[in-house]
RNA sequence: GGAGGUGUAGCUCAGUCGGUUAGAGCGCCGCCCUGUCACGGCGGAGGUCGCGGGUUCGAGCCCCGUCAUCUCCGCCA
């Protein structure tokens, strides 16, 4: 930490006297303004000194403006040259001076301020800045030091623009909402573990040693009980935290822009939702939102695209080509079909002129992503497949019927899936997008929203029981309630989740009010009536009293901006984002404790850690 | 938990087949410079080659281990 070099000193030691107060923001400034004497703040974001004229571009959050100081000018102030001689880069000035067009000839187009400059004639430095970690011109800089040193990252323009865009965002929700008639409540961030779902953060609670809040993974239930209570209509920017692996789409606490509603249908949610996606992405105006959003279930969206969260700026839907090959004597796909799986095909446009290596990279990502193997064959100009791995396996009746069920063009690889039906989605789901992205198929201008209805309820679990698909307080649809102990991978719930180019950016249900179907639910999940009054009893006491039918939905704020902004990574658009580990270079944290506040919550570190 | 990538100056990186004193650009420090806007010129300082061990006459480079970080898989109601 000791640095070598002595630490710069401000020659100014009163800051009691607000002489030093701006009385115009850097950026504004316009030839409108030449003749005023102005008071500018900010930070030197260059200094170019010429031995005679020295110039400093002070910025602040609005923008450049270039300060100059020339001998030769009639404001010319002897002192402020001489300290302006002093300034470096970063440090915090304020500047007084006469705003003067600059030299003909002179004018820098880049910059909005271009046709103007301060000329000079008081300068404050009110703190001087030591040597840079790095420089802030710099695009290409190390993650770790960056956010050790956040707060200079986030002195970037750029960095201040995500974070003004986020701002915006946040605010057209609330507007939006407020305009809804919601009410915006805040909910504990001390609260109960609930073993479901991700790992709890845990906090020990000091008064009963042994016993533990959790951070909320969502206001989940608390939003459920103020629908109980009365507020129909609630939302709130709210925090949540999950103790699971990041993600570059995932942080350990992140936020959602939960809302719930009382005496509505899923019909009301999607369409609210929708309505609010519109007017945020459409305000903030970076971005063309592809509108209506288009609505698939779920067992569609995985048989045409592979995923419940499709990349739909494009096409190249799946083929299952099952009913094509019924009589096919290729012992592949033959064998896969008897035991039940799925042979599905996809088109990659102009695929046969990749050169060998490319198609091998396309059977390796495969085998990546868990299939056994990926066959194709290559469609030639007379629209057959003579070509390709399986070309010869094929009957050429197969071939053709393939060709035009899967609508390919000569010059396109066709490639085939052989397996059980979720490894054939989850591989060409993935196929589907490497060859989108490929094409350049995924134009970041676009936004291309989906909603995915109609989820299971149930999904079978690594024990032979089930477990729930999408979430636990879920109403099914309809009278899917019967068939729970017959077929309940039948069973459909009325879930909703919100997809833009393949992310995940909202999921939401219609609840269950109803006290008993809530407890059938959690039966089939294999919970015992003691588990079930433990960690959920105070949800299904309060919907015995008179709980209205509700529903909700939460898209994520941060996925959200980091679609506006272009960043594939969701630490660019939190202002002090956590590394990989959870941990924050920033804070030093997480961080060891006091041996006496460890004595107090009654805990004891069993190991240390690697040293 | 698993796989892969990265780790050399403050930052971004190069470093050949294992060879003598580990380099560049930017930044930093000093001097010079009267119209630049990524100013320019000259000079200088700055290195535990992530860490530990091994192979070798000799390791930034090869081997083993380990740590950190990024991405992906698992995981994420």
């Amino acid at each position: 930490m000791a640095e070598l070099t002595a630490e710069p000193t401000s020659s100014a030691t009163s800051v009691a006297a607000a002489s030093w107060k701006r009385t115009i923001n850097s950026g504004d400034l316009r030839d409108t303004h030449v003749g005023q004497t102005v008071t500018v703040n900010g930070w030197a974001s260059s200094v170019r000194d010429h031995g005679g004229v020295t110039f400093v571009d002070l910025r602040d959050r609005t923008g450049i403006v270039q300060i100059v100081s020339d001998p030769s000018r009639n404001n010319y102030s002897e002192a402020a040259h001489t300290e302006a001689g002093k300034v470096k880069s970063e440090f915090c000035l304020s500047v007084t001076g006469v705003v003067v067009p600059r030299l003909v000839g002179k004018e820098n187009p880049n910059l909005p301020t271009g046709a103007v400059e301060i000329e000079v004639t008081e300068i404050e430095i009110l703190n001087p800045c030591r040597a840079l970690p790095f420089q802030l011109d710099d695009a290409n800089v190390n993650e770790e030091a960056r956010l050790k040193h956040r707060y200079l990252d986030l002195r970037r323009p750029v960095m201040y623009d995500k974070l003004r865009l986020r701002h915006e965002v946040v605010r057209a929700v609330r507007q939006f909402l407020y305009a809804e008639n919601f009410l915006e409540i805040e909910t504990p961030i001390l609260t109960k573990s609930t073993p479901e779902g991700a790992r709890d953060y845990l906090v020990p609670y000091r008064l009963d040693p042994g016993k533990f809040y959790a951070l909320p993974q969502a206001p989940q239930q608390f939003k459920q009980l103020l629908m109980v209570s009365g507020m129909e209509r609630y939302f709130q920017i709210a925090k949540c935290f999950r103790d699971e692996a990041q993600r570059a789409d995932r942080q350990p606490e992140f936020t959602q822009i939960d809302l719930e509603m009382s005496f509505v249908t899923q019909e009301d949610v999607l369409s609210l939702v929708e309505r609010m996606i519109i007017a945020v992405v459409e305000s903030v105006g970076t971005k063309t939102v592809l509108k209506p959003f288009p609505r698939f279930t779920y067992d569609e969206a995985i048989a045409r695209f592979g995923s419940d969260k499709p990349d739909i700026r494009f096409g190249l839907e799946l083929t299952d080509c099952g009913d094509l090959l019924a009589e096919t004597a290729f012992a592949v796909f033959r064998t896969t079909l008897d035991n039940g799986g799925q042979v599905k095909a996809i088109r990659y446009p102009g695929g046969a002129k990749l050169p060998r290596s490319g198609m091998d990279e396309l059977g390796e990502r495969a085998r990546e992503f868990g299939a056994k193997g990926l066959a194709y064959f290559l469609v030639d100009e007379e629209k057959t497949a003579t070509k390709g791995p399986l070309a010869k396996n094929l009957t050429d009746a197969e071939k053709s019927a393939i060709i035009e069920k899967v609508g390919a063009e000569p010059g396109d690889l066709v490639a085939f899936v052989a397996d059980s039906k979720e490894t054939t989605a989850k591989v060409l789901d993935r196929l589907r997008r490497l060859i989108g992205e490929r094409l350049g198929l995924t134009s970041k201008d676009t936004l291309a929203y989906c909603w995915i209805i109609d989820f299971p309820v149930f999904e079978p679990d690594e024990n032979g029981g089930w477990t729930f698909a999408h979430n636990p307080f879920s109403m099914p649809k309809g009278n899917d309630m019967r068939l729970i102990d017959t077929d309940p991978a039948a069973m459909r719930a009325q879930c909703y989740d919100l997809v833009c180019n393949g992310y995940e950016a909202a999921s939401g249900s219609v609840r269950i009010h109803k006290p008993d179907i809530q407890r059938a639910i959690l039966q089939k999940m294999g919970l015992t009536e003691e588990q079930i009054a433990a960690r959920f009893g105070h949800m299904l006491e309060a919907f015995a009293f008179g709980a209205p039918p509700h529903a909700g939905i939460a898209p994520g704020l941060d996925r959200l901006v980091m679609l506006l902004t272009d960043d594939e990574n969701i630490r660019e658009v939190i202002a002090f984002p956590k590394m990989g580990g959870g941990y924050d270079p920033l804070m030093d944290a997480p961080s060891e404790v006091d041996a006496k506040q460890l004595a107090e919550l009654g805990l004891v570190i069993k190991e240390t850690k690697k040293a």
